[in-house]
DNA sequence: CGAGAGCCAT
């Protein structure tokens, strides 16, 4: 039977592509004797699938007849690539609209951030199943609307596994690991996306111990790890910034076969950096074949953040003849690397030359590291220009760097007004009245002083006390400032003169670091 | 035999 022959060819041609090997399926499509529509939309899939989306587009064109499986192949694939607008003319071309056809067109929209829009064609599907309510959910999620996001979970008729990972997602992006451990505890059956998407929670906000528990939870389970889990897992790791839990997660990722997986070793870069261990960065960016703008810039923040302002220069000057594109974020670490410096001058350069040069907008980060710099470089008044000047509203971050500058350089007539201004963001905020009633005790005005005192009585704000801590066999010691109730208090203090003495003789660090490096 | 969803690095 001709028919059954051409189902064979397209079973064929499909499995070739979805192995990576496209060219193949294009030379069996040009081999077949028969080719019906599903053929043509397999090597429509083939191209989309290859990224070569204007090749796609060419067979939609050439082909005999399409269904609307064509049509909505042809929009998702547009979609994927970010190519809305295109979609959305297809979307009203095609002469009959499915589920699916609607479903790619609001996940479109909520893609490029139309969300708006993305909910009006979603209210008006004729029909909705459980990847119309996801893509929905996922879409809040992705603009940040999760209140939206929640609503529309709970009006969900048929929750699955996926809806509920997108809103775990959506729960810790808020910051409310709790709610999202709840939600991941009623999943019957967890896959590795919603374990990746709780270990990624517990991560990125910084609760790096409940990371690592529920990965070795997630192992005792027999659950493998996939790169995804490994890049979180070494995330956690940078929070706590713990070498040791770091090199055994590396074990892991040597272990798992990823370890050439350039996503894998940029987290590495950035783990080590965290850890401690800027040689261990280094070997780790080393051991990639073509860094990636990712890498470079993992690099360059490494080398800031350890001190290191001319290895990080050395490092940019290194990615451009390259020929890496540098971003934003590139020019955030120089700045960074600038701030570690005390470079003041030096970042009003980068952040020119990132603008006039590179053709980079510069995003709120940029101008609030730039605030920073020169707060700590004294120079207050330059900042608050900056502030004023930029178009962007300040966040309580910038007000936040502004204020300590005015209180380590001595500005009351700023210092007054930063103040002011994270009240009214803020206005549970006690940090800003404590370094407010400081600024007044160290200008002598002591009136004032007990005016703030009274203010934080009245507003019922309290001060929280800023403790540190750390972990030795099993048991947790908290350090507050000037606390001397540790029972050990003189041998620590003993320890921290030590450690002292050890950094002024390690000024010379930088030799160490070229004898050690590769 | 073909079309839509969740998790990942600076």
């Amino acid at each position: 039977m001709p028919h059954r022959d051409t189902v064979s060819w397209n079973s064929i041609i499909t499995g070739y592509w979805k192995n990576g090997c496209f060219d193949e399926s294009k030379r069996l499509f040009g081999l077949m004797p028969t080719k019906n529509v599903v053929s043509w939309n397999s090597m429509i899939a083939g191209c989309i699938e290859d990224e070569r989306i204007d090749e796609a587009w060419q067979y939609f064109q050439a082909m005999p007849q399409r269904n609307t499986a064509s049509w909505n192949a042809m929009i998702s694939g547009l979609v994927r690539y970010d190519r809305v607008e295109e979609a959305s003319r297809l979307f009203e071309e095609m002469p009959r609209r499915n589920v699916i056809s609607y479903t790619a067109m609001v996940d479109g929209y909520a893609k490029i951030g139309e969300i708006e829009q993305a909910r009006a064609l979603f209210n008006c599907m004729p029909q909705k199943n459980v990847v119309s309510w996801t893509v929905m959910i996922s879409g809040y999620v992705e603009n940040g609307k999760f209140d939206e996001a929640e609503n529309l979970f709970e009006q969900m008729p048929d929750k699955n596994i996926v809806a509920m990972t997108a809103m775990i997602t959506g729960y810790c992006k808020e910051g409310k690991t709790d709610k999202a451990k709840i939600l991941f505890d009623q999943i019957p059956c967890r896959d590795l996306a919603s374990w990746n998407a709780m270990i990624t929670g517990y991560a990125q906000n910084g609760s790096g111990e409940e990371a690592l528990k529920l990965h070795s939870q997630m192992l005792k389970m027999g659950m493998q790890p996939d790169h995804s889990t490994l890049i979180s897992v070494l995330t956690a790791c940078s929070s706590l910034a713990s070498l040791q839990e770091g090199r055994k997660t590396h074990v892991l990722v040597l272990k798992s076969g990823y370890e050439s997986r350039i996503s894998i070793c940029n987290a590495l870069i950035t783990m080590y950096c965290k850890c401690g261990s800027i040689l261990d960065s280094e070997l780790a960016f080393r051991q990639i074949d073509h860094p990636d703008v990712v890498s470079w810039n993992a690099m360059i923040a490494a080398f800031a953040r350890h001190g290191f302002y001319d290895r990080a220069l050395a490092s940019f000057g290194e990615m451009r003849s390259n020929r890496v594109e540098p971003d934003g974020i590139t020019f955030l670490s120089l700045l960074s690397a600038c701030g570690h410096a005390g470079k003041v001058h030096e970042s009003l350069n980068w952040f020119n030359s990132m603008i006039e040069s590179y053709k980079i907008v510069p995003r709120p980060e940029h101008f609030a590291c730039l605030v920073d710099i020169l707060s700590r470089g004294g120079q207050v008044e330059k900042a608050y220009k900056i502030i004023q000047e930029m178009p962007f509203e300040a966040d309580c971050g910038i007000w936040g760097a502004l204020l300590a500058a005015c209180h380590v350089h001595l500005n009351v007539k700023l210092g007054e007004l930063a103040a002011k201004k994270i009240v009214e963001l803020e206005p549970q905020n006690s940090g800003a009245y404590v370094v407010l009633s400081n600024i007044y005790a160290a200008a002598g005005m002591w009136g004032e002083v007990t005016r703030v005192r009274g203010l934080m009585r009245e507003q019922g704000v309290k001060k929280q006390p800023a403790y540190s801590w750390m972990e030795i066999d099993n048991k947790v010691h908290f350090f507050l400032g000037d606390d001397a109730s540790h029972p050990e208090i003189h041998r620590i203090r003993l320890e921290l003169k030590g450690m002292k003495l050890q950094m002024i003789a390690d000024d010379d660090i930088e030799e160490v670091f070229s004898a050690c490096s590769c």
